[in-house]
DNA sequence: TATTATAGTGAACATAAGTTCACTTGTAAA
DNA sequence: TTTACAAGTGAACTTATGTTCACTATAATA
């Protein structure tokens, strides 16, 4: 039957179609703007297409009708560990699936995210051109790694609570402990680091 | 004027209770839904309140005048580098935003995200309980870092190509390299590390 | 006190949404 | 060829949406 996988190619390539509008545009486009991108006519070419999209499970509706995603379509499928390997192609429906925003981000308002510039922190694996995700709402603690301020230079390093006050450390054998002279203003939390290769 | 502080107070909050509808429902409540969350029974009460959040530049409506948050709500600030530090109150305003989601990942079809187990990888920045993101879909080039199977076992290495085959290489002296005997077998390309404190 | 603006109500409206129906066209299988 | 069915058209229908209008209640201001 190689009508029924044409079938489904053609499908599949116009629920491509949806996710890019929804990508772009960020909502779920109606039948009218489905219409457009498929090339129809007629709203009723899309009903049906869209019919078939929920049979296969790549769309869904929700408790108040409205078209969905059945997974979100900017998720990845979380697997336990390395060593636990790939499953196989049909294992792979039953991931759970993560969106890395809602997995690192609590508060967006006050979350900032900035690019490493030195090496200071390589021994606690923040590598040069890192990028740190940083809350500045976020209580500084014993241990946390900090964007700090300090004596007008902004730096990033661990803040350890001393009987004298308070300390900065690098992660990085080159860089002695710094001691605020005159001020210290800690500006945020570091809260994840991200890496993009390439 | 203690009395319009009160009230883009109550605004926020209305503004708030929207943002949380679309965190959990992945798209804008109407207004008759907002008219629920906010406790109001008339659609017009809802329909003022979303013009004053337009109007302070919270929610914009798009060319086909659907309701839009202006800056997408789970997206952050990024900031050029650590050394630049935190701007004013004043100058967050002019930041771009990033979605980690669309910055990390291009194909979320063949997108995984695993628990690193080992320290293999300490020497290039990747510590044990990060996260790596791999994409099954990239080719593996030389000196890429991949998922692969080697005699049975998974594990995350650099690909180095040499003249008598490949090559797996930890970024840690305690392990040798291997060699593959019998199989090799590459299931993705390492495009991206997450590292999530506490 | 009287006045004026603001927040919210409730009904009515036009529009656009998703859906249904009857029909045509093209293609695969008998 | 003939049959059968899926794919798409086009119009009609229902419902829900955002919007407008006239009105009430409340609270700050003169």
């Amino acid at each position: 039957m190689r009508r029924t996988e044409h079938l489904e190619e053609k499908l599949k390539h116009r629920f491509e179609l949806i996710r890019h509008f929804y990508l772009t545009n960020k909502r779920m486009p109606s039948y009218s703007e489905m219409a457009e991108l498929f090339g129809f006519s007629s709203k009723n070419a899309v009903f049906k297409t869209v019919n078939k999209l929920i049979d296969l499970g790549f769309l869904i509706k929700d408790e108040k009708k409205r078209l969905q995603f059945s997974s979100d379509p900017l998720s990845i499928r979380l697997i336990g560990s390395v060593k636990a390997g790939f499953p196989s192609f049909a294992e792979e429906e039953l991931l759970d699936t993560v969106s890395l925003d809602r997995f690192l981000i609590d508060n967006p308002d006050s979350t900032f995210m900035l690019q490493v510039s030195g090496d200071s922190m390589v021994d606690a694996g923040i590598m040069p051109n890192d990028y740190v995700i940083v809350d500045r709402a976020k209580k500084p603690k014993n241990n946390d790694i900090v964007i700090a301020q300090v004596d007008g230079e902004w730096t990033m390093k661990y803040l350890k609570h001393t009987k004298d006050g308070y300390l900065l450390v690098a992660a990085n054998d080159k860089y002695k402990p710094i001691k605020p002279k005159s001020e210290l203003v800690i500006a945020g939390v570091v809260i994840s680091v991200v890496r993009k290769y390439r």
